[in-house]
DNA sequence: TACGCTTATGCAAACGTTTGCATAAAGTAT
DNA sequence: ATACTTTATGCAAACGTTTGCATAAGCGTA
């Protein structure tokens, strides 16, 4: 079918080993300018293409990181997407990538083909995982708000930005500050969370405004009319992540609530999409393209030193202040 | 390092043939109950896993499939992205993801090792890649607005959308309709410059209110701005995609305009984002779920059977009509 | 008992590379 | 001219599977 080497090798009057020499690149300075050329000219005119599975097996690598995103809907799980697989290419490897967010051992499936995974959050789903990863020495380099602390990691830290984020409300007079948050993250340990109980209570007020919800624009535009309905209106609002902090602000919008006059508001990621509302929204910006390019090269350190001690960094989020919060 | 077929084969006591019968699945109905239960046993307690750099080198087929997406930017490619990948994954096969737009060659690398393609967007860039691709037997399939119509397609009929949402735009009383646009897709042939061009010349009116810009948010909102300085507002803007209508919304609202009442806007691709707006757009929605699901069984269909005849479709986008062209 | 048929298993070649070792040729120093 | 080094190439084993073919065992029938 198609073209192997032993068919250059042929075609050219020399050994199959040395056309892979030649074509693989390991072994071309062995070579002989002439041969060399001939060779490269003949893979040509062939319309040769190495066989990267039979390559895989006998290098015992395969030039293929698995990324692990725990979600992928909105424009940031994008970006962090093109940034991974950019990176990972100019170092020539090649992409799998995985959504893991809903299905349990997924992630399991054709493990035995990648030299390495990058792992978006989905802390809980790789807690379960790495022990098992760990015996098989796969490497794995964690990253995000959520990242491993037992694996090499790029970690955010969100506690600092929730902490700024908060700190900032209070300066511009908020006294009752709600937290918008999904379902699930909404547990002690939580970095926004902690950011949010521990700046409230240093400033003696309650961090009692919890407001719980899922992920989604439009649950979070419900649950902010629900909740200032049963039980008034906050007067600042920080949020787990910029999707939600655009739903609350539309269901605060619905109501006719003035942004920042009567509510500050403030969301989590750096997303586009904040900067194009009517009235801005006030961000913490994950800073995604050190965290990419930083976990690809720990993966690609930990994939030549297997044993190497644990790398890991910890990168500041930036307060990124525009009209929710301001003049008021 | 890593347990293989054969170390099974000898801690249960029988041949690697039979172990592989059994692990592959392949030839599983040969054996034997008992012995079948024992290998399932070995496999489970020694911890093995395939490795699949071997199985494909016999078999000639990888179980993976790359997926080119010509831009990877907003919340509409991770849509795509993750909607194939699920579908993919559904059918047993791994996804390989490569962003397109900006490196010429990029997709070559690593051809070598995926069953199919499924390429979404980036017409150019693929009817130069087709040909040698269909040369070399790889089975390919293209899918969006701009899905090549030599191989097999899954096609979004942008056309009729484009024509539908300003044919719209007429019904609302507009007279002065522009078109916003990115300056790589303003030739004719682009389906919705054509539906632009066609439906205001049919209404009698002349199509010459072309906005051209880059794909940004950023820029969509100075050309507006700069353009309506320059030749005086429009009544309605019909914009290529939502990611421009967002910057065309912001310019417009910058300098005070009123939405629908002084210009009217129409944006295309159904994005979340146009929902969440103090106006929510009016929009061309694509079908994304049935262009997905329909792209990958065609894929498979073409790697199952290569030499069956050409498989395409052609969807339906829907116009949904929201406050940004309503009650003027 | 002998024969054929089915069922369960093993043997060994093949897939397309890479790479350690051997070897031949050429060059260099004595 | 000899011995030794360097340079260029070939040989063949190995990587971990799958699978066509052969074979052995078990079983029912004549």
């Amino acid at each position: 079918m198609s073209v192997t080497i032993k068919q250059i090798a042929k075609y050219v009057g020399v050994s199959p080993a040395t056309v892979s020499r030649v074509l693989s690149g390991r072994g071309a300075h062995l070579i002989s300018e002439a041969t060399r050329q001939r060779v490269w000219q003949a893979a040509q005119e062939l319309g040769y293409q190495p066989n990267l599975a039979a390559r895989s097996l006998v290098t015992g690598r395969t030039g293929i990181v698995a990324l692990w995103m725990h979600e992928l809907f909105t424009s940031f799980h994008a970006r962090v997407v093109q940034l991974v697989e950019d990176h990972l290419h100019q170092r020539g490897y090649d992409t799998l990538i995985r959504c893991v967010s809903r299905l349990p051992k997924a992630a399991w499936h054709g493990l035995g083909r990648v030299d390495g995974i990058l792992a978006h959050e989905g802390a809980t789903y790789l807690s379960d995982a790495w022990r098992p990863l760990q015996r098989r020495g796969v490497p794995l380099v964690s990253m995000g708000a959520y990242a491993l602390a037992e694996t090499d990691h790029v970690r955010i830290d969100l506690y600092r930005g929730a902490t700024q984020a908060v700190q900032h409300l209070l300066e511009a007079g908020c006294r009752r500050i709600a937290y918008l948050v999904n379902a699930e993250a909404r547990y002690v340990g939580e970095p926004r969370r902690d950011g949010y109980d521990r700046t409230l209570s240093a400033a003696g007020l309650t961090p009692e405004y919890i407001v719980a919800t899922d992920q989604s624009r439009a649950a979070s535009s419900l649950a902010v009319r629900c909740h200032m309905q049963e039980r008034g209106l906050p007067d600042g609002i920080f949020c787990h992540n910029d999707e939600m902090a655009i739903g609350a602000y539309h269901g605060l919008r619905l109501r006719g609530v003035r942004i920042p006059d009567d509510v500050a508001l403030v969301g989590c990621d750096g997303i586009e999409d904040t900067e194009y509302l009517d009235v801005p929204l006030t961000t913490i910006r994950q800073p995604l393209e050190e965290m990419c390019q930083l976990a690809v090269e720990f993966l690609k350190k930990r994939i030549a030193e297997p044993h190497a001690e644990r790398q890991s960094a910890l990168l500041q989020p930036v307060l990124v202040i525009r009209a929710s919060t301001q003049g008021r």
